[in-house]
DNA sequence: GATATACTACAATTGTTGTTGAACTAGTTT
DNA sequence: AAACTAGTTCAACAACAATTGTAGTATATC
């Protein structure tokens, strides 16, 4: 795992690291999609909304649309493709069955681990 | 997917959103464990090392042991089951497949969207 | 007992971030 | 044109978090 994904690894995550923007990508999710809903059901003002949206949106997991009717609603959706990659992502980042035992290169028993290694070579 | 859920999730998010802890456990799981030789690999000071296995630590993710010859070393490893579980609740949170496709409860073709819908009932 | 080692804890600094309130756009209605 | 609606942006603030440096703890070695 090299270390620039690990920074863009931690940006994601770090964008949904906040209860109110989960709750956001939940209710997305569940098919809400302008400001002013989202504000009714989180009890939050809509200018906080919006700023989460825009958290969002930046990292690109959200996608924002304007009413062709009447120009003033924005919908908000979720971008399916970066949601999957992510999903994707976490899911081989976090299996444990890539976890090694143990592989001492380091504390007191360096010595004789050394020497048993010198001895099999 | 209720709200308390939505605060502890947001909590371990939080804690995984730093790229120095994500090396961390990257290096963990890799085999690496004493905090001396994690510093090295990263070229970070010893007792930054140490504040991060602390947050990991916290969050249940890293378990810390002592080594029983020489009790100065300790040794971190990775808390198997809450990773397995942490997987698995990002997993089934960020499935793609739970997207609802549009639930207009809000704009301007409400009134028509009902009015069908009235019309079918 | 004095020194060294591995690590931890505290204090201070700096930078970031969530929240709030007010001002501001852009579009619609009357 | 005036009023209204949906939403954004700006400024300010408090709270938090990462980093750094220093001091402290516990254990081991000489």
């Amino acid at each position: 795992m090299p270390k620039a994904e690990t920074r863009g690894l931690a940006d994601t995550l770090k964008v949904l690291s906040d209860p109110n923007r989960l709750m956001i990508l939940e209710l997305l999710m569940q098919g809400v999609q302008c400001n002013c809903e989202l504000g009714d059901k989180l009890g939050l003002p809509m200018n906080l909304i919006s700023h989460h949206l825009k958290v969002l949106r930046e990292a690109g997991l959200v996608d924002a649309e304007r009413d062709p009717v009447d120009a003033r609603w924005v919908y908000y959706s979720i971008n399916t493709r970066l949601l999957a990659r992510l999903r994707d992502e976490l899911y081989a980042f976090l299996d444990p069955e890539r976890i090694v035992p143990r592989l001492p290169t380091c504390g007191p028993r360096i010595a004789s681990v050394e020497a048993l290694r010198a001895l099999r070579a």
